[in-house]
DNA sequence: GGCTCATTTCGGCCGGCGCCGAACGATCGT
DNA sequence: ACGATCGTTCGGCGCCGGCCGAAATGAGCC
C-alpha cells in the first residue's frame, strides 16, 4: 500500500514514544507555535519557547527524526514546518482536548456578521477563529455544507466551490486527506471548516484578496474586496 | 457549553503533561488494551504489561487523574475503562499513525467475503478487522455508506440502520459523537465504520447473536445465524 | 581574508519518574 | 473468625533527558 506511513505506530513502545515528542513543555509551544502552518527558524523557536538556541537544537533534531517536522536549509537558517496537515491535524485533536464533534450545528443562530468576523485567523492551512466559524456557519445555512453527524460537503457546495470560488475540480477529488473536516476552535469553542476544502478555501481568500495577513504571526483581517465577496457569495451581510 | 471537557488544553504545559500520559510504554500498552471497550481490573492490566501490581497502581492513578480512564470500583476489583469514545478516538489516531484518510476507498475490489470475515474483533467499540473492513466496504457497495472525502451515511444508509438493523432513530441524531467515521486498523491497513453508526451496528450484531465474542479478548467470530443475516442484508455471501 | 551571526556539538549538572519489594488495608469465601 | 486474594502506600534505587554555557562549525558579507 501507498507511500509509507509517517510515523508507522504499531507496538506499545512506539506509541509511547511518538507522545513522547510532544510530551515536554518546550516540544509541545514549539508544535502548538508551528500550527500557523509557516516555516519557524531554529532561532526563532528558540526565542519564541524561551530555551537556549543549543537546547532548542536538540528539541527540533527529535521532532525531525520522529517525523512531526520536516526541515528546509537555506543558507545559514536552518527553517522547520509542520511535517503536513495530518501532523497538524493530530496536535490540533490533542490540544482540543478529547472531545470530537460535540454539539455540532445545534445553536447556529447567527450571530450578526459584523460581530463574527471581527476575530479571524488561519489555523494551520484553513481559516480559524470568528471569521471561520462564520463562514463556515454561513455555509450550513445555505446547504453547501451538512454538519448533521459529522462535515460533509454537500453537491452544491461542491458547484459553489468549483464553479463559484475558482477551485479547481481536481482538487476536491478524494485523496488522503479529508475532503471535508471539522477542526474545533478551542477560543471559539465551536466547529469550522478544515480538511482539503477549508485549505482550498482559505487559500483562495488569501489569494483573491478578500482577507490579509495582520503582522506575522496568524491573525488575518477581512478586507473591502473580502467584505463584498463574502455579501455576494454566501449573504455575509454587515460584515467588519 | 455544555458540561466541560474532559481534557481541557490550552497551553504548551497542558498539551505536554497530557502527552506525558501516554508517554510511557507502560501507560501506552494499558491504553492500548483497553481499546477493547471493556473494564480491565488493575491486576488484569497490570499482569499484561508486566510490571509490579503497586507500579500499575500509580500508573492508574495517572491514567484517571488525567481524565483518560474512568473507574469502577466494585468490592476489592478496581476495573478501570477508557474514559469514553472519543478517548478511544484520539488513541486511535495516535496508534495508527499520523495518516489520516488515505486513499479512501480506491481498490475496494471484493475479497472474497470468506477471506474477509475469517478474523473479527471489535475495536473499542465497533467491528474492527477483516470483518469490520468487509461490512463497511459491503455498505459502501451497496450505496448505504458514502466514502468519497471522509465518511458519510446516504439516505438509503439511514434507512437501512432503522428499518433494517432496528437501530433506534433517536440515536442517529447528531450529538456529541460524530455520527459515522472511519477508524483506520493498523492490521488490515483499511477504513471501517466507526462512530455512533459504527457502534450501533456492532451493539445490534452481538445482540442479535450475529457475531459472539471469542474467549475474554476483543475477538469475535460470526455465527450461522449472522452468516445468513449479513447475506440477506449485504449480500455478503460466501460467509466462512 | 576577517568579521558577524545562526546553528551545532560537547560536558556536566540536576530533577523527575518508572521500577521494585515489603508492609498494610480491604474484601471475599468458608 | 480465619486465611487468601486484590489493591494500595511507602522508601529507595537508578536512569533518562532537559537545561545551560563554552567552544566549534559554516554561511554570508565586506
Amino acid at each position: 500500500m501507498s507511500p509509507t506511513y509517517s510515523v508507522p505506530v504499531t507496538s506499545a513502545s512506539d506509541l509511547a514514544s511518538f507522545a513522547a515528542l510532544i510530551a515536554d513543555r518546550t516540544r509541545a509551544a514549539m508544535c502548538l507555535a508551528l500550527l500557523d502552518g509557516r516555516a519557524w527558524t531554529a532561532g526563532e523557536l528558540a526565542a519564541h519557547t524561551g530555551v537556549a538556541p543549543s537546547t532548542a537544537t536538540g528539541h527540533l533534531h527529535r521532532l525531525v527524526t520522529g517525523g512531526l517536522l520536516v526541515e528546509l536549509r537555506q543558507g545559514r537558517h536552518r527553517y522547520v514546518r509542520l511535517a503536513g496537515p495530518s501532523v497538524a491535524q493530530l496536535i490540533e485533536d490533542m490540544a482540543g482536548g478529547i472531545a470530537h464533534r460535540p454539539a455540532p450545528a445545534r445553536g447556529l443562530r447567527a450571530v450578526t456578521a459584523s460581530e463574527a468576523l471581527r476575530r479571524g485567523r488561519t489555523c494551520y492551512d484553513h481559516l480559524a477563529g470568528r471569521l471561520g466559524v462564520a463562514v463556515t456557519d454561513a455555509m450550513t445555512r445555505r446547504g453547501l455544507l451538512d454538519q448533521a453527524g459529522g462535515f460533509a460537503l454537500t453537491p452544491d457546495g461542491r458547484i459553489w466551490l468549483t464553479a463559484g470560488l475558482g477551485v479547481e475540480a481536481e482538487r476536491l477529488r478524494p485523496g488522503r486527506r479529508a475532503l471535508v473536516r471539522g477542526c474545533l476552535d478551542w477560543t471559539e469553542r465551536r466547529w469550522h471548516l478544515a480538511g482539503v476544502a477549508g485549505a482550498e478555501l482559505c487559500r483562495t481568500f488569501l489569494a483573491n484578496g478578500w482577507v490579509a495577513r495582520v503582522g506575522t504571526g496568524r491573525a488575518v483581517r477581512i478586507t473591502p474586496a473580502g467584505t463584498t465577496a463574502l455579501d455576494a457569495l454566501l449573504d455575509l451581510t454587515d460584515v467588519d
